[in-house]
DNA sequence: GCGGCGA
């Protein structure tokens, strides 16, 4: 759990995926972005010495509260109008965002309304200038968000393997273990496409073993690393003097291993019979 | 060292 409990194996087999805390004024804010099979979600609480309150936000919604933090904030440097409150519908859950002002200054209610559950609400500190606790918050969201896509398996949508940037379309999020396996893998091509920022430049202490396979015409690399930030697989795909990568943290690796033998499993039938890509050893490429 | 929310 969060919140200096480490011991406690507290509740939920869901795997935790990062944890941030921000803290506004005497309020402190736990950030963590867990995964369950349904998919990924972040839980948002707010602590005081008091009380407790979590708001649960669905992966998919975690780029609208990027987007509606930065509203929020930028509408505050252009105080022609007031800023209006906002709803945002995601699955089957409804967040409420308004600003109020009291004589501890401006805030901004977040409260989550669900069929299920009671409504449940945070409040987020404007701070004393220029919004900074907003923006405090708004750029830890901005952090998860990217953390969120690193973690999240590139989608196998069966459209061109060519220059598909991923922009704010984030479906990929609950059910697509379960549901789409189907029109998965209609091809044998894999798609790479995404790369992260991770400044591999800094990188440290390349193990010095790369292996390679080949697939079709494609030879997919894959090196250990590290830089400031921990220990890393990055996965290339090589074609011509192009190159794009994946970065994969090691705490990722046990699940990518468990995804991949997840696709195989329900893939079988059509991979039956292929010849299995060579596998070579080689030295590690220069950056 | 706070306080908003809603009961």
């Amino acid at each position: 759990m969060e919140g200096g409990n480490p011991g406690g194996g507290g509740g939920g087999n869901d795997v935790e995926l990062l944890c941030k805390t921000l803290q506004v004024e005497h309020k402190l804010f736990y950030f963590d972005l867990k995964e369950n099979p349904r998919g990924q979600y972040l839980k948002i609480s707010e602590k005081t010495s008091a009380t407790r309150s979590t708001i649960i936000v669905p992966a998919s919604g975690i780029v609208w509260f990027l987007d509606l933090f930065n509203y929020y904030v930028s509408s505050s440097d252009n105080d022609q109008q007031e800023p209006l409150s906002k709803e945002l519908q995601l699955d089957t859950k409804v967040f409420y965002f308004d600003v109020g002002e009291n004589k501890r200054g401006r805030f901004l209610k977040v409260s989550e309304a669900s069929v299920s559950r009671n409504r449940s609400t945070i409040i987020v500190p404007a701070g004393s200038a220029h919004d900074e606790g907003w923006v405090a918050f708004r750029n830890i969201l901005g952090e998860i968000n990217e953390a969120s896509r690193l973690f999240t398996v590139p989608n196998q949508q069966n459209s061109e393997p060519s220059e598909r940037l991923v922009g704010l379309s984030d479906d990929v999020g609950a059910g697509f273990i379960s549901g789409h396996s189907a029109q998965a893998a209609t091809s044998s091509d894999v798609n790479v496409e995404r790369s992260v920022d991770l400044s591999p430049q800094d990188e440290t202490g390349n193990s010095g073993v790369s292996k390679v396979i080949r697939a079709d015409q494609k030879r997919f690399f894959f090196d250990l690393g590290s830089n400031n930030r921990g220990h890393f697989l990055r996965i290339s795909e090589v074609a011509g003097s192009d190159r794009s990568s994946i970065i994969l943290p090691l705490s990722g690796l046990k699940q990518f291993h468990e995804m991949v033998g997840h696709f195989v499993e329900i893939t079988k039938d059509r991979i039956e019979g292929m010849t299995g890509a060579s596998v070579r050893t080689v030295d590690a490429p220069q950056r």
